[in-house]
RNA sequence: GGCUCCUUGGCCGAGUGGUUAGGCGCCGGUCUGCAAAACCGUUUACGGCGGUUCAAAUCCGCCAGGAGCCUCCA
């Protein structure tokens, strides 16, 4: 089995995967909070760990890919009257929280089935697991980690650093975080300002609640993935994925809540994507500066100068590293989206190639590059640029500077079927005639037939006239040697 | 203020010591009645200053600018 090497956040280092358990791999990616539509920021921990799923798999892994729904909305403060966000939503809303669970738990599933994300394995809701969570907590408090005030649990920091290093994976210490907390209302009932809730005792206008040993109340903000992630692939896993936004404190208190119930940090290998950015600053929801995926796919927003395509979005993220910030713009689109396109057409010449007894095009040699662009880190850019390579040969053989074989050509045919499609999981554009009546195809060519005749005609008028009018209409015209092709766009 | 990280040509974006990354754009060409599309070719680079080295975009130091996290966030 090749070797995937993979920037892993603990060491910070490119470190070889081996799996605990090969030929399984057991990978946790935080999902969104379904409190708002999914924005541009949600596609690239998706599509990166979308990669990476596909990936393992590929070269015969067995992977369990688990990918939660936050269902139970964090506090919008830390204050103790604090609001749930998705409560909150649903306040304003005037409808059951749930209601917004479900409308936007399927506005994201539907987008991310428009990037072509495949499904995670196991889809689960903090609040399907509230019980999980509770007897989570009720393990921290037995190792002594916790303790409960006021109705509510808590994590405490302190005395977990004394055997236990908080800050092992954002490269914080305590002391430091310690001379830098801020005075925060409604802290009296932790002993320590970086203790974090467990449990937290609800008010009693609060929705969402559930029944506890502790108090009516509902989970700590941390606790679903360290309880989802234990039930679903054990008690250490191989992989954590998520944005780098949720390294501190989301991640590292989920490894000191792990250590603390489990003696282990659970996970091998933490992955983190790095942020979207829109005129060099983070796009998000806090922020106010986000794009729907909705919008990019109508191209309904302001700073939208026309829709994008999903694959667009795909191949836009896809060539920049995950690790790098990437900047929006509508220049950066287009010109994301005109590359893709030319290579899916050079993928569809690739049959139409003339072949020879010999190759002077190695195909095998780029097939091993494109391997190992993807094994190093996943280097998704650098697999692309090698594409965009072999695109050009492509057009060579095609031109008749370049020879291939039969067999080459098979090869390369399913090189970028494999890489482009299966791995990338970029989908050719669609066969937009399907949509459309063999009646509407019928007709533009009879009219496309006129411009014919009047070009030979010499009456430009006319045939300037029609290509302009159908140009309009959103007919792409190109005219050949003999005769034209024509899309619907 | 603390921690982490970034600064590459018109734009996007790879690259960790020595060989053209790549894309888009621009420009030139082929094609065309003219265009468009497509194809061919071409151009500009490593924030500043110093150091290590035969050799640095790449390592070290300082300076400047920017970002993320430190409150929920992908």
């Amino acid at each position: 089995m090749q070797t995937v090497r993979i920037y892993n956040t603990i060491t910070r280092k490119k470190e070889d995967f081996i799996p605990i358990n090969p030929p399984h791999v057991g990978m946790y990616v935080c999902g969104p909070t379904v409190y708002g539509e999914a924005h541009l920021g949600h596609a690239r921990p998706s599509i990166t760990f979308d990669i990476l799923f596909r990936l393992l798999n590929h070269i015969g892994y067995s992977v369990r890919y688990v990918r939660n729904i936050t269902d139970v909305g964090h506090l919008e403060n830390d204050a103790d009257d604090g609001e749930d966000k998705i409560a909150k939503k649903a306040r304003l809303d005037q409808v059951e929280p749930m209601e917004i669970v479900q409308q936007y738990t399927l506005n994201y599933h539907e987008c991310m089935r428009f990037l072509n994300v495949l499904p995670p394995s196991i889809e689960p809701r903090a609040s399907g697991h509230i019980i999980e969570q509770q007897e989570y907590v009720q393990r921290i408090l037995d190792a002594g980690f916790a303790y409960e005030s006021n109705g509510s649990v808590y994590f405490d920091v302190e005395k977990y650093n004394k055997s236990h290093n908080y800050g092992m994976l954002s490269g914080r210490n305590i002391e430091d975080m310690l001379s830098n907390t801020r005075s925060l209302d409604g802290q009296d009932e932790k002993h320590g300002p970086l203790d974090f809730a467990l449990w937290k005792k609800a008010k009693p206008e609060h929705i969402m609640q559930w029944n506890s040993k502790w108090s009516k109340g509902f989970p700590g903000w941390h606790l679903e993935c360290s309880a989802m992630g234990e039930k679903y692939l054990g008690k250490e896993f191989d992989i954590h994925g998520g944005g780098m936004d949720l390294m501190f404190p989301h991640h590292e208190c989920e490894i000191a809540q792990s250590t603390a119930a489990n003696g282990s940090s659970a996970v091998r290998y933490w992955i983190h994507n790095n942020m979207i950015t829109i005129n060099g600053q983070k796009m998000g929801k806090s922020l106010g500066n986000f794009i729907t995926l909705q919008e990019l796919f109508t191209g309904k927003h302001e700073l939208l100068q026309q829709a994008y395509d999903p694959m667009t979005i795909r191949f836009f993220i896809l060539q920049a590293h995950y690790r790098s910030t990437l900047d929006f713009s509508n220049e950066a689109l287009q010109s994301a989206e005109k590359g893709m396109q030319r290579l899916f057409a050079g993928f569809n010449t690739i049959l139409e190639l003339p072949t020879h007894d010999t190759s002077t095009f190695d195909v095998q040699n780029l097939k091993n590059a494109c391997y190992e662009a993807l094994l190093d880190d996943l280097n998704t850019p650098i697999l692309i640029s090698h594409l965009f390579v072999a695109l050009k040969s492509i057009q060579n053989i095609a031109a008749g500077t370049l020879t291939i074989t039969e067999h080459d050509k098979k090869e390369l045919h399913s090189l970028f079927s494999v890489f482009l499609c299966d791995l990338l999981g970029l989908l050719p554009p669609e066969a937009k005639s399907e949509e459309h009546t063999e009646l509407l195809n019928a007709t533009i060519s009879m009219l496309l037939d006129e411009r014919v005749e009047a070009k030979q005609n010499k009456n430009f008028a006319k045939s300037d006239a029609i290509r302009d009018k159908l140009t309009q209409l959103g007919v792409r015209i190109k005219d050949l040697k003999d005769g034209y092709e024509f899309e619907i766009q």
